[in-house]
DNA sequence: CATGAATGAGTATTCATTCAT
DNA sequence: TATGAATGAATACTCATTCAT
């Protein structure tokens, strides 16, 4: 009696889920090159082989680990809050909130490490910076956001969260900053 | 043979030197794992061998990589500057210039980035933190500087001076902040 | 349930049955290490695990298909031919007719290959090439058989065999010799 | 002091030629899944890794000794003879003696046995068969080659050739046809 | 000293075999 | 029985290190 084709389906997403899962912190961590298939299989808690039946190779896996990163750093958050009628002030201290918050939680740590690891390597998609960037400059019209080149700003904001997402990820209990401290990256006095 | 022998000396000094000058952009960019001998080698100009001569393996090399970082991140600039007899806002003013005006010398960079890449890992000397706290504290004490623990502000500040040195080594020209952008972290209004 | 059993007995027969069959072929064109039995298996249409049920190894599998080759190859046309009262002359004509008329199924010429390829490595039985080298000898006194070592031309004889079931089994439609070309290789004039 | 430039080549050339020439038997007799560089790298007397300094995979040493093969198999000797005012039957006996007599070098015999095997994959030059069938035509003409498809006897000639080629391969002793059995495959009477 | 070919331990990948369903 | 996901030993390949020149 064979097993049903759905039962099979089922559990070969949640051995490729959990692979990824677990391969997310892995890889933010230590990188491709410091990251070994036995230590990180082992890590898993599965055999070698059974990587290789979901990945082609190391280098498939880890392209897939950062097209999630995509999809975690990214989210939609961000860009609801851009929609809202509010001032720019409220948004970013919102935007550094919500940021602060999440951060704690590794997946999402990684999420940012691995998305600004690939933006530094000019890989990834930069929508998510450009969402913040027009908020920069609502705030600059209001008055509240300091003046300078805004996607420059939009790069100093997340270049600081990147920071501390690594820093999460290294440090068990790492001194955070708070969300006013983040905003005071944009925001004048 | 005196003369020959001094000259002898004065090549292996000079091989040496451009290992590790040549390394530390290397290692900076790559990772101790990312970076392999026979790229390094050809990236420097010389046989792997040769690397060998000088340094027992890729590991003392590393460790004599970091040990010049120490050199270059903690340089005296900034102990003399906590002494001087100047408000702390000047001191922060002046510890941003000189910041900005560095980080575009790629050893400087690099310097920087391997010193933060080894502070997160818990293996650097501290000193060059804690005389930034020591400014930071006076800052507060004046009313210029941004309430909250120092350490914390310090790790802050000198974590964005890490994430634009990476920046500038891995981008040629990249949009750099400015020294205003930095103090910001720390100053008040 | 005397029936039930019948009828599983039966079932379990048919699929070893297919088993054999299918891979017959494979292992003829692959050889032992070039056949991968997660290919295999989907060749044959089962699952891997399939195989294990009905053979302990892919070692035990390619034996039962060499002892089937044994049979296909060494069958009894040939031992009943020589033992006719004819002249050796039309002893090899019909037999070349009988050859290059089964040649083209695939499992005889599977099978002629296997032998062969065992006999090589020196582990098949012989039998079969004792009744040619027998006709042989009888034609050679006859003068229509031409000179030279009985076995070595058996040999040779079968080597032609082999290398045309070796052929048809790459090459859907071979250029095929003719009863008449095998039978020169022994025949005067 | 480095090497000169000319003795590093010379050297290169040297184990590339050794890795070659060691190889085409041991490829020939095992073929490519049958092949393992552990036993080939310990056969040839060397280390794996040096296999890899020269080829780039397994696959690419497979190739290159295939190309070899064709050099050796397709020498001038035939398209010299073929060009020669001689009767057909002249050249076809030259033409066997000097197979027969060159197929107890392995070398020789591993290129027969390889080129042959690469023809069975439809993916050799065949300039070589080309020029027996021209021979054959000729000795078609003059009344002492078999009638039949020139084409079909060419490759029926090449694959007894290429028959014992292996034999010689994987029996040291092994009792070879003579050059008169062997032109018989095309000769009349 | 400097070279770069050679080494082999270490790492990635494959594949015969097992086992829970 | 039959399935196919999982296993891990075997195999391919890489790279820090050595050594003859």
């Amino acid at each position: 009696m064979p097993k049903s084709q759905e039962r099979c389906q089922e559990i070969r997403e949640e051995t490729r889920n959990l692979i990824i899962r677990k391969s997310i912190l892995y890889f933010a961590r230590n990188g491709f090159a410091g990251t070994k298939i036995s230590d990180l299989s082992k890590h898993i808690g599965i055999a070698q082989g059974t990587i290789y039946i979901y990945f082609k190779s190391k280098e498939e896996l880890y392209d897939e680990i950062f097209a999630i990163s995509d999809k975690i750093a990214s989210n939609d958050k961000l860009t609801m809050l851009a929609k809202l009628p509010l001032p720019a002030e409220q948004k970013i201290k919102k935007m550094s909130d919500y940021v602060i918050k999440n951060l704690k939680d590794d997946m999402f740590a990684a999420g940012i490490a691995l998305f600004t690891q690939r933006l530094l390597e000019g890989e990834a998609d930069q929508t998510f910076y450009k969402t913040t960037e027009k908020i920069i400059k609502q705030g600059q019209k209001e008055g509240t956001v300091v003046s300078g080149n805004a996607r420059k700003l939009s790069e100093f904001y997340w270049g600081v969260v990147y920071l501390y997402a690594v820093k999460s990820l290294y440090t068990a209990d790492c001194a955070m900053i708070n969300s006013q401290d983040l905003s005071r990256i944009l925001l004048e006095g």
